[in-house]
DNA sequence: ACTATCGGGACCGCCCGTTATT
DNA sequence: AATAACGGGCGGTCCCGATAGT
């Protein structure tokens, strides 16, 4: 039980450093927030030292843009989005999809929120640069949303007066509406409430 | 050297000391957040020291926990559910108080959100005791919204098959998601998407 | 040998605590250069803390600066203008003087230089604070010395047609080039030669 | 692939990276001292890395050492010992070179003191390596003097009872606290202070 | 010889809360 | 009840140098 040395036979490779500091602030990120969480715990719970997260992020705050850009950013792609590519009625991805990611989850790993509304909640206001790369992310979840509606809307499963982006964007506020209540109740009910209405409104500007 | 007993004049200087404290508080945390604020910034901010703050909250958590149940949950009830009272149908008050307390304020004054779901975002995960709070202050928005929904359905304006706190959950889902996303968006067309679907919404379950 | 801790009986003077930190500062600056010295390594010879410290000054840099005003410039003034007010011939007192503050120290005792030239040369062209509050300090000793030899030449002590501002300036040179010299060199018969030449040059200004 | 030899390449490729490197770090550490000078600061404007400056110099205090024995001291001899060669009376050329090498300079040049004195003042008592580098060019630069104005003595240029080794010191201390005034109060007057009155002092020693 | 990556530690600023004092 | 001085410790930055690899 003596101190381990983190010298050791470790590769040297950039990349693989880099995931593996950006997969970690993601976790601790993710429980305790931005401001929650020290660089000296982040870098505790990774096999290299300060001098290494040094290398490749100068400060705190660009080790945290590097998370929204990186991992979230994609997360939220390939989470809410790119399902809907395999469903001819997007409409139906998307309750599908919230099924499956939302609904068949155990409210445990549902406290914790949605990982892009807990930065957006904490940072945008505290400092530009995390709220403009968290806009970004925002902005492209509804334009994908968006992109996918209009496509529902020419094949017919949607009413032509409807505003697709309007709808893109209260899907999103509900998303996250309910990611920010299941996080502050831990409510399993609040599943049915959500999913039951968002049916109920996607029902009602279907055609 | 007026007729007030020293005793109530005391007792009445101790209550402004903590109504201004609380007052700063709640300022610098919709501003900053909790984690953001230090206890000297907000001394700083008031009449008084560090001392005088001390006295009133032994910790700044119960300075925090204080914020919540005397301010916060207070602030809700104000705006969201006492002004239901004076709607005979209360969907039509809560739209109407939509329109009142959200689409006729400036875009500036929505970005920092609601304060209620900031304090849920930051600290639900971190700290059991703002989070049994913070749970109560949700809870008692979602019960008091459903107890004017039942009221509707009494009164029939609602279809007696709608789970009346399904409802209430989905509004508070809608309205906090909506602050959310404002916050990280600015975008004042978000509120139009929020009022148009909800409005939507609720005719799909309207009698 | 437990660790002592630093609360005790000590009372609570922000006067005093402010000058042992001051002199404590001025010690370990003059020993190892201001950025040379950290704030820990002057609490660690302190009674006190690194809170107690930041309570009074809340920068490193305004430490320095108090070091500077309220600690070198009186040192300064005590020791080479104060003393002159004794003799009725300004020029005899600044050799005396010199003999006595230089030529009867040991020459341990002047390695380090002299307080204020040592701040001069590390700090002032690093930072403008300090820059300022030095030049403040060095005019303050050419004006001091000016008026004194104004007041030889009155008595007629010195030849009317010099310039007893130049020789002020020069006097000053010559001691803060002396104690540079003694700092690299150690060589004791550095103060001879800065005496006797001294002389010599007071000498041929004298009347 | 001329007729060079690999080696020779190589040697002087390694020559001009040391040059580089040493020209780089007088400029840095003139600008900003040693200690306020950090080796990624020298790298940065630097065409290499920091691996090869450390294979160069294996530590900082190595490079400084070499900045001293390589740069500083040849610079002093060039400046204020090789140019006295071309004067037949060594006082008369000391006083010229000065006016030529200060008086006709602008002071900006000046505010930042002299190389050599710079890195006396502040690393002469922290480091004994320093030190004893910085002792022999302040050696070299008084013992060269020395035998210039022993070479005057000689000539009849200076009185037989003079200590010409004295003034050689006194000449030193001078300059050196001339600029080190200069850098504390950037006042050009100092110049004729310093100019003047060493004019006297000299008169008096002359024959 | 030279590069890129990383180790480990020290420093300043700051922060929450306590204690002596009034 | 309230103030002012102070305790003790953590957090982000930065720095010197070492090591793996070319």
């Amino acid at each position: 039980m003596n101190t381990t040395s983190k010298r050791s036979t470790h590769t040297r490779n950039l990349e693989k450093t880099r995931a593996k500091i950006l997969e970690v602030t993601f976790d601790e990120v993710f429980l305790h927030g931005f401001q929650g969480v020290s660089v000296d715990d982040i870098v505790a719970k990774t096999p290299f030292t300060k001098g290494a997260l040094y290398h490749q992020f100068p400060t705190k705050l660009e080790l945290g843009y590097a998370l929204v850009e990186e991992v979230i950013t994609p997360m939220i792609i390939a989470r809410w989005i790119a399902p809907l590519d395999a469903y001819h009625n997007p409409l139906e991805g998307i309750l599908v999809q919230l099924k499956k990611l939302v609904g068949d989850v155990s409210p445990n790993e549902l406290k914790l929120g949605c990982p892009l509304n807990n930065l957006v909640q904490e940072m945008s206001p505290l400092d530009a640069g995390f709220k403009r790369r968290l806009q970004k992310a925002l902005n492209l979840w509804v334009d994908e949303l968006d992109r996918h509606l209009k496509r529902a809307q020419c094949e017919g499963y949607i009413k032509n007066d409807v505003d697709t982006r309007e709808v893109a964007q209260f899907v999103v506020i509900t998303h996250e509406g309910f990611f920010g209540l299941m996080k502050g109740l831990g409510d399993p009910s609040l599943f049915n409430a959500m999913f039951g209405s968002l049916k109920t409104y996607l029902s009602a500007v279907a055609a």
